[in-house]
DNA sequence: TGACTTTCGCCTAATCTTCGCCTACCCTTC
DNA sequence: GAAGGGTAGGCGAAGATTAGGCGAAAGTCA
């Protein structure tokens, strides 16, 4: 992507300004800082930054100008820590404001949150205590997936998911310490599916 | 999203006042505000915003106006994901052009990037085959934390990094099929501390 | 009914687009 | 090395649209 020194110039302007102010410089108000006296200069000069896909503008908009964030830092998501789930028994649905920062490629297709993992149930699975889980939002889930499973709407668990013969469901914790859960396919809601598992050090 | 100056002032306002009296005032107590003798006026700004995104509105109702959170979408970085490490056995220290995105408050005070793990030697601290490790660029480690180390310019390890007396350095394994190596503190090059884990499934 | 919110019409000021015309470089070609 | 051709960088002014305002009247909600 060249830009010409003049273009670099404007641009680091629009973003001191945005930063600065909260909104963007009108043309004139480029054109006076830079000693341009005619706007069309300027507009010419803004033209040629959105096609080279630097900044962004809506037609004929005040001050309707932004920067095209540079490939390099794509975007994060700050996605709700929803509480902290155990597997061995209920939860603590914490409703907590606090978030965490998920890259955007490890989202699932639906709404997705996040949990804090108590205790060692999934422990051969590799998730510890302390360990943040990515959850998708879904109902349905096959057969060896991990869930966040409620039970006689009041018990939250992390358990592998199995289906049995005769319409149960076995719950699997990954500790050999711990007994798999069977429960009829009635009395179980999935509340979602964890796709990823996110440590900090 | 691009508002103007006025734009901006209102939204602080709309903020400020939410913020301190709990409610959002209303339509007549925002023109008094600034000095405007017309609802019209103000009705006008409350539309513009929210055709801009930035706040919402229950019709007709008293006071019914929330700020939309600024869709705090994060920055996270696209780190090189610069090879493959396994614990056992050497490195392939793959110049791969491939990348992983990592949220911007994993990252380390330095330089950091990611490597994939190969094989089960940290599975006791439940990393796993093909979970990526995100190191931080240090020389130095303290006891206890995980360090891809370089022995003898040649081979490159992950293990547990712990100081013993004489000056030697015990390289422990999260496996107890495997066994600790011991190397003189001058054989040992740090590259860098594991700092995070990212996992998907 | 009282407290607010919406709408309608009408203005002015602030801003954005476009058009025509120029000059100075930079790259390519003869 | 000189001559084109193309593009960045500029100037002014005219034409158009949006932002920001005013009052009054009508419509809603509790």
């Amino acid at each position: 992507m060249h830009v010409t020194p003049r273009q670099k110039e404007i641009l680091d302007y629009l973003g001191r300004h945005i930063e600065k102010k909260g909104y963007a410089p009108t043309i004139e108000e480029i054109g006076e800082h830079f000693g341009l006296s005619s706007l069309a200069t300027v507009h010419k000069h803004l033209t040629n930054l959105q096609e080279k896909g630097l900044i962004k503008r809506e037609w004929n908009r005040s001050r309707a100008l932004e920067l095209v964030p540079s490939q390099v830092k794509v975007k994060a998501v700050e996605l709700p820590l929803m509480g902290r789930v155990a597997a061995g028994t209920p939860i603590e649905a914490v409703q907590s404001t606090e978030t965490i920062f998920v890259p955007e490629d490890m989202l699932g297709r639906r709404e997705t949150y996040v949990l804090q993992v108590k205790g060692d149930s999934m422990i051969e699975e590799q998730i510890r205590d302390g360990d943040y889980v990515i959850v998708e939002d879904r109902k349905q889930a096959r057969d060896g997936e991990m869930v966040i499973a409620l039970l006689d709407r009041e018990n939250v668990t992390l358990k592998k998911y199995f289906r049995e013969s005769g319409g149960r469901v076995r719950l699997q914790p990954a500790n050999s310490r711990m007994k798999p859960i069977y429960v009829e396919q009635g009395d179980l809601r999935i509340q979602g599916v964890v796709i990823g598992v996110l440590r900090k050090y």
